[in-house]
DNA sequence: GCAACCGTTCGCCTTCCGCA
DNA sequence: TGCGGAAGGCGAACGGTTGC
């Protein structure tokens, strides 16, 4: 065996069997309980074969390692980000769906759903159900998807709507104060201008690449204005219940 | 509200035991 | 015989409970 029981994988360090039963056995009981997990706890209760200062010794290099921690010098240990991680990719004991659930799964989604907040909000309920805890589903940060479509409609007192599909299918839509009430065909120009050259691009960089590209061109302040503000967002991220 | 007590858990140190 | 892992003992720290 390895020093310490640990071994190292392209600068991954790997657990060993009694390591990975403890800090299974930690994850599982800080699900049950909420409380901070002491050694002589997991030692009696999931019957490991080791006395609870060999298991205070594992907790430690645990600890050492990031997969656990303790709120304070005399508390058990809880999980960390790492350790939660760690236990949903490998320690986890997976269940096959019965028949029944995937019939049951394949009937919540058999009708037709256009729209991904629809499916984001479709699969939160599946989750609760079938896990019977509250399903939460977090849609990926905006500035991480593609550009893929940009449709603008002008609404009265010089307010416009812009519509901003992204390539996964997102649909964000946000009305836009502007100054001076544009014409038709100059917003038209600006939109077809948009989704000609911005298309398949990550919206993070397209801020960047309309501050390069087209404020040093013949468009005014007020367009570069205008396109800033669509492009710009709050950051918070869609949580679906 | 505060002090005393009790239970739990920790880290550190030492001892025991198995193996090469 | 030396080394490493497992286990036991001890004191310290902290939270909860109880009595004044």
């Amino acid at each position: 065996m390895p020093k310490g029981g640990l071994y190292s994988l392209d600068g991954v360090t790997m657990l060993d069997e009694r390591k990975k039963r403890i800090l299974r056995a930690v994850v599982h009981n800080y699900i049950a309980t909420a409380l901070p997990v002491g050694s002589r706890s997991i030692a009696k209760k999931y019957k490991l074969g080791l006395s609870p200062a060999t298991v205070r010794n594992c907790m430690a290099d645990l600890e050492e390692l990031g997969y656990l921690v303790h709120p304070h010098t005399s508390a058990g240990r809880i999980p960390t980000d790492k350790g939660y991680r760690f236990y949903v990719d490998s320690l986890m004991e997976r269940e096959d769906l019965s028949l029944k659930d995937k019939t049951k799964i394949k009937k919540e989604y058999s009708h037709r759903m256009n729209r991904i907040d629809q499916i984001m909000e479709e699969t939160s309920q599946v989750l609760s159900l079938f896990s019977r805890y509250t399903g939460l589903i977090l849609a990926p940060k905006l500035e991480k998807s593609i550009f893929h479509h940009l449709e603008l409609v002008s609404l009265e007192n010089g307010r416009i709507l812009s519509i901003l599909i992204t390539g996964s299918g997102l649909v964000k839509n946000k009305i836009i104060e502007v100054e001076e009430i544009l014409p038709e065909e100059r917003l038209e120009e600006i939109l077809n201008l948009i989704n000609d050259r911005l298309s398949n691009l990550p919206l993070k960089s397209i801020k960047e690449f309309i501050s390069d590209q087209l404020k040093i061109k013949t468009y005014s302040v007020k367009i570069w204005k205008l396109m800033n503000q669509i492009f710009t967002w709050d950051g918070v991220e869609e949580l679906y219940l």
